[in-house]
DNA sequence: CTCTAAACAGAAATTATTTCTATTTGAGGG
DNA sequence: CCCTCAAATAGAAATAATTTCTGTTTAGAG
């Protein structure tokens, strides 16, 4: 899963360092979204030296490669959620379980083919589905 | 068009104050979606003693009426933009046009009527479609 | 008109995020 | 395996958006 993650990252051009591996097995482990300050949290307890800059820094750069997604919560933090579709082009969007935090890819979409609404060009667009995972229901 | 946005607040058991009035103007005239910071700087001309907590604690006031609603936009300040649908209880999302700022209603929805995605139950949900307006088009 | 809770100003605090500079390191090429 | 260098990093400091706090004013119900 790690390794996955990994080859997105190098097919994307960006080193491959002992930071970036450990903010990914963070989030692979932690099941759930985390903020930049969660991560430094974590970070913190693995490696001796460890600067906040690089956090939010390498968070960004693993949003930008489709690693991670922005997940947008009524904070006023940035947070992030490992994206199981990374690498893929694939179309789709996020639910967040508002319980326990953990995050999902989903297909639904309305307007995935629209090029055009209320003579507007789409440029893009983003949805998030905020619900209660089937663990958080049982 | 004032007139209408007021009865919303009122509806909603808000104060109508000179600010709320004067900041609801602001949205109207300038057809577009505004930060606090540029709605504080407006007001600024309007009123002598003027308050920058109040434009924050207002803007946030007349988004839960749904006189405004919250943009997203990519750097780290809150935006708001006028919503013609405040009042209604009618299911919309929004469109943004990125070259003038505009702002629209769409009614394009794939989720509203969908209880379960995944088997999460679904809480809420929000779209936001980016795009260019007719007018910026031509 | 009076009264009260809501709205307000202004200053100060908070805090998430970014910038800057010097240092270190991953990884490609010899 | 070593050299090189752009990319990544630490740490301190700056920035800037937002919130909190306290005392004052005001909208609107009665």
């Amino acid at each position: 899963m790690l390794n996955y993650y990994i080859e997105v990252l190098k097919d994307k051009g960006f080193k491959v360092t002992p930071r970036r591996k450990a903010i990914i097995n963070i989030f692979i482990t932690s099941n759930s979204h985390l903020t930049a300050d969660e991560v430094w949290d974590r970070l913190s307890k693995k490696f001796d030296r460890c600067g906040i800059p690089s956090v939010y820094r390498n968070l960004e750069t693993l949003a930008e490669c489709g690693v991670l997604t922005k997940i947008q919560q009524f904070d006023r933090k940035k947070h992030y959620g490992l994206c199981s579709f990374a690498g893929h082009d694939e179309h789709h969007h996020h639910i967040i379980c508002v319980k326990c935090g953990k995050v999902e890819e989903i297909k639904e979409c309305a307007l995935i083919q629209k090029r055009y609404i209320n003579g507007y060009k789409v440029v893009r667009h983003f949805m998030q589905v905020d619900g209660i995972c089937d663990k958080c229901l049982a």
